[in-house]
DNA sequence: CCCCCCCC
C-alpha cells in the first residue's frame, strides 16, 4: 500500500492469527494524573522501527504502583484492542496483553531479562487503517467504556456548525483548504492586550493548541476577543473550524508550525467534553550543551533539573517598571548547566527547594554570560511535567547527575559565588601548606569568630584621604605621617583587628583591616574610636556581640618572616553573610562526592 | 491587524 506498511484487516487483528499477533517493545508506561478525569496510563511502544503510544485507564491496570515505570526490553503480545492516532493522522489499532503489563508492574516496571523474540514475528506499527476506514465500529475495538471516538465525523457534525467539515489533525492544516475541523487542547492562553501603532489600535489575545499531530498558534482580535476570550479556557479541548491560516512569524514563537491561525467573524469554537486523549503540550527540547551552538535570540524549549535557584528579587526596568525576577540553574544529562530567568508571577511562585525538573517551552536564548535563557510572556514553564524526558532526568539526576562536576554555559561575572571560590576548611589550609608558595594563596571558608583582640584594634592613621599610614603622636597636638612627610592637627581611626576564627576542625588567627573589621563588628572605626574614648561598657559590648557570629571569610594566605620567625599570615579580604541554603547544598554535594568515590 | 518579553 502507499504507506509502505503491512496493512491488515482489523477483524483479523483481533482474532490473533499469527501474522496479526504483533510483538512490540514496551518502552515506557507513564501515569497521567488528570485533575478532571480518571487516572490514565500512557504506554509507549515500539516495533524497532516506529514508536507509538496509547492510553489505558487505571482500572485496567489494577496493580500498577503509583509511580512512573520505565519498562525496557519487554515484549507484549497484542490481545486487547485500543486505538491510537499516529502523527500523520492514521489510526493504529493496538491490542495489549494485560497480564504481561501487570507482571511488569510487579517487578517495579523493570524487566531484567528481555524476553527473546525473533524479528520475523514482528509486525510494523503501521499495521493500521487509514483514518477513513476506521469509522466502522469504534466501540468494538476499544477497551475503554465510552472512550473518545477519535476524529469521529458524527461527533463533529453534532457540535460544529459546519456539517461538511472533517476532523483533521493540526499537522494537515494549510491555507489552501478551508473546510476542516480540528480537535485540540488549549495550552498557552494569553491575557488580553491592547495595541496602538501607526496602523491603528485594537486588542487581541492569543492561545496555542495541540493535538496528537502537532500544534498551532491562534490569535483573536477585537470582536473575536469579546466573543471567544472567556470561552477559550486553558487545558480544555475544543472543536475549531473556519479560521484563517497564514504563514507564521517564527521570530516570536517556538510553536512548531509553518502556519498560524486568525479567528474571524464566522470562526467556530465548540467545547469538546471527551478530549482526554488529546495531549497537553508539544515540546522540542534542545539539550543544554547544544545551546552553545544555537543563535542568539532563538526561541527554544529546554528541560533540566533545577540544581539551584536564586531567591526572587525586584528589579526596576529601563522603562522604570518594577518586576520580579528569579534565575534558575538547569542541568541535563549533557552535564551542562544553563541559567534560566523567570519573570513576574512565574518568578514569585517558583519553588526550587526540591530540585524539581523544569521544562520551559519557548524560552529566548541570550548571550548574557556566554549563554543563558529568559522566559518570555509567551513561554510556558512546567514544574515536574508528566513527560518521559522529565522521568528520565529525575532518575539520572538522583542516581548520578547530582554528583557530576557540571559546567555552566552561563558564566557569572563578579558576584563571586561559583567557580572563583576556593572553598577550604581551616585544617585544609594547614594540611595543604597553603601560602608556602611564591605567590599568595586565596581561600574561602565558613567560620565562626571566637575571639577578637580589642586592645589594639584601632590605630591613629593619617587623615589625608588616600593615606592609611599610622601617624606618630608628637604630644603637642600634632600627628606626624612619615609617608606624607608632614604633620596634621588631627588623625582618623582605622581598624587593624586580630581575630581568631574557628570551624569544625581547626582555628586560625587572621587580620582584618578597615572594611572587614567594620563588617564583623558592625561599627565604623570612627564611631568605635569615639566609643572607646567615652564609654568602656558600650565599647566592650560591641566585641561581645560579635563573638560567635558565623560568616563567609575570603582570605589571602602568605608565609611571612617576622623577627627570623616564618609563619603563615592570613588576611581577611572580604566578609559576607552565610547563605545557608547555598551552604547546605554545597555540604550535601560534598557528602555525595565522598560517598561516590569511597 | 500583534510581535511588548524586562535585570545583571
Amino acid at each position: 500500500d502507499t504507506n509502505k506498511s503491512m496493512c491488515v484487516d482489523v477483524k483479523a487483528l483481533c482474532k490473533g492469527s499469527s501474522v496479526n499477533n504483533p510483538i512490540l517493545q514496551l518502552l515506557n508506561i507513564r501515569q497521567i494524573l488528570n485533575a478532571s478525569g480518571p487516572t490514565r496510563f500512557r504506554l509507549i511502544m515500539s516495533d524497532g522501527q516506529h514508536s507509538c503510544s496509547s492510553f489505558l485507564l487505571a482500572t485496567q491496570l489494577n496493580n500498577l504502583p503509583e509511580q512512573n515505570l520505565l519498562v525496557t526490553n519487554s515484549v507484549c503480545k497484542l490481545k486487547k484492542t485500543m486505538t491510537n492516532t499516529l502523527s500523520d493522522g492514521r489510526i493504529v489499532v493496538i491490542v495489549l496483553d494485560m497480564e504481561m503489563l501487570q507482571s511488569a508492574a510487579e517487578t517495579g516496571g523493570k524487566i531484567g531479562n528481555p524476553t527473546p523474540y525473533n524479528n520475523e514475528s514482528m509486525v510494523p506499527l503501521c499495521t493500521c487503517m487509514k483514518l477513513e476506514a476506521a469509522s466502522g465500529s469504534p466501540n468494538k475495538f476499544s477497551p475503554m467504556k465510552g472512550s473518545p471516538r477519535k476524529f469521529s465525523p458524527t461527533k463533529a457534525t453534532k457540535t460544529s456548525p459546519s456539517s461538511s467539515a472533517k476532523v483533521i489533525p493540526i499537522a494537515h492544516l494549510n491555507p489552501y483548504q478551508s473546510k476542516w475541523t480540528i480537535r485540540a487542547r488549549v495550552t498557552n492562553k494569553s491575557k488580553i492586550r491592547n495595541w496602538s501603532n501607526s496602523r491603528g489600535e485594537g486588542k487581541l489575545f492569543s492561545f496555542e493548541i495541540v493535538d496528537e499531530s502537532g500544534e498551532i498558534k491562534i490569535t483573536a482580535f477585537n470582536n473575536e476577543v469579546d466573543k471567544f476570550f472567556s470561552l477559550v479556557e486553558q487545558d480544555k479541548v475544543y472543536y475549531i473550524s473556519k479560521a484563517t491560516l497564514k504563514v507564521a512569524n517564527k521570530q516570536y514563537t517556538s510553536v512548531k508550525n509553518e502556519y498560524e491561525m486568525t479567528l474571524h467573524a464566522h470562526s467556530s469554537i465548540v467545547p469538546c467534553d471527551d478530549g482526554q486523549s488529546v495531549p497537553a503540550v508539544h515540546y522540542d527540547f534542545v539539550p543544554i550543551a547544544e545551546l552553545e551552538n544555537r543563535d542568539k535570540d532563538a526561541i527554544i524549549d529546554v528541560i533540566g533539573v533545577c540544581k539551584t535557584a536564586e531567591d526572587v528579587f525586584r528589579i526596576t526596568t529601563k522603562s522604570s517598571r518594577e518586576v520580579s525576577k528569579r534565575t534558575l540553574n538547569l542541568i541535563d544529562t549533557t552535564g551542562k548547566e544553563v541559567a534560566v530567568t523567570l519573570w513576574g508571577a512565574e518568578a514569585e511562585k517558583f519553588d526550587g527547594s526540591e530540585q524539581p525538573v523544569v521544562a520551559v517551552k519557548g524560552a529566548r536564548l541570550s548571550d548574557f554570560g556566554g549563554r543563558s535563557l529568559s522566559a518570555l510572556f509567551s513561554s510556558t514553564v512546567m514544574v515536574n511535567p508528566d513527560i518521559p524526558e522529565a522521568f528520565r532526568l529525575r532518575a539520572w539526576y538522583d542516581q548520578e547527575g547530582y554528583a557530576a562536576d557540571s559546567q555552566s554555559l552561563t558564566e557569572m561575572r563578579s558576584g563571586g559565588s561559583g567557580a572563583t571560590m576556593n572553598w577550604k576548611s581551616l585544617s585544609d589550609v594547614k594540611n595543604e601548606n597553603m601560602g608556602h608558595g611564591e605567590k599568595a594563596d586565596y581561600f574561602t571558608c565558613v567560620a565562626t569568630l571566637l575571639y577578637t583582640r580589642k586592645e589594639n584594634c584601632l590605630y591613629q592613621a593619617c587623615p589625608s584621604t588616600d593615606c592609611q599610614k599610622k601617624v606618630i603622636d608628637q604630644h603637642n597636638g600634632l600627628y606626624r605621617c612619615e609617608k606624607c612627610g608632614r604633620e596634621y592637627p588631627n588623625f582618623k581611626y582605622r581598624f587593624l583587628l586580630s581575630a581568631n576564627l574557628a570551624d569544625f576542625g581547626d582555628n586560625q588567627w587572621v587580620t582584618c583591616f578597615q572594611e572587614t573589621a567594620e563588617a564583623l563588628l558592625g561599627h565604623t572605626a570612627e564611631t568605635l574610636g569615639q566609643l572607646r574614648d567615652t564609654d568602656d561598657v558600650a565599647f566592650d559590648e560591641v566585641f561581645h556581640q560579635a563573638n560567635f557570629t558565623t560568616h563567609i571569610f575570603k582570605n589571602r594566605v602568605k608565609l611571612e618572616s617576622y623577627n627570623d620567625e616564618r609563619r603563615v599570615k592570613v588576611t581577611v579580604m572580604d566578609v559576607q553573610p552565610v547563605d545557608h541554603r547555598e551552604y547546605s547544598r554545597r555540604l550535601l554535594s560534598n557528602i555525595h562526592k565522598l560517598a561516590r568515590w569511597n
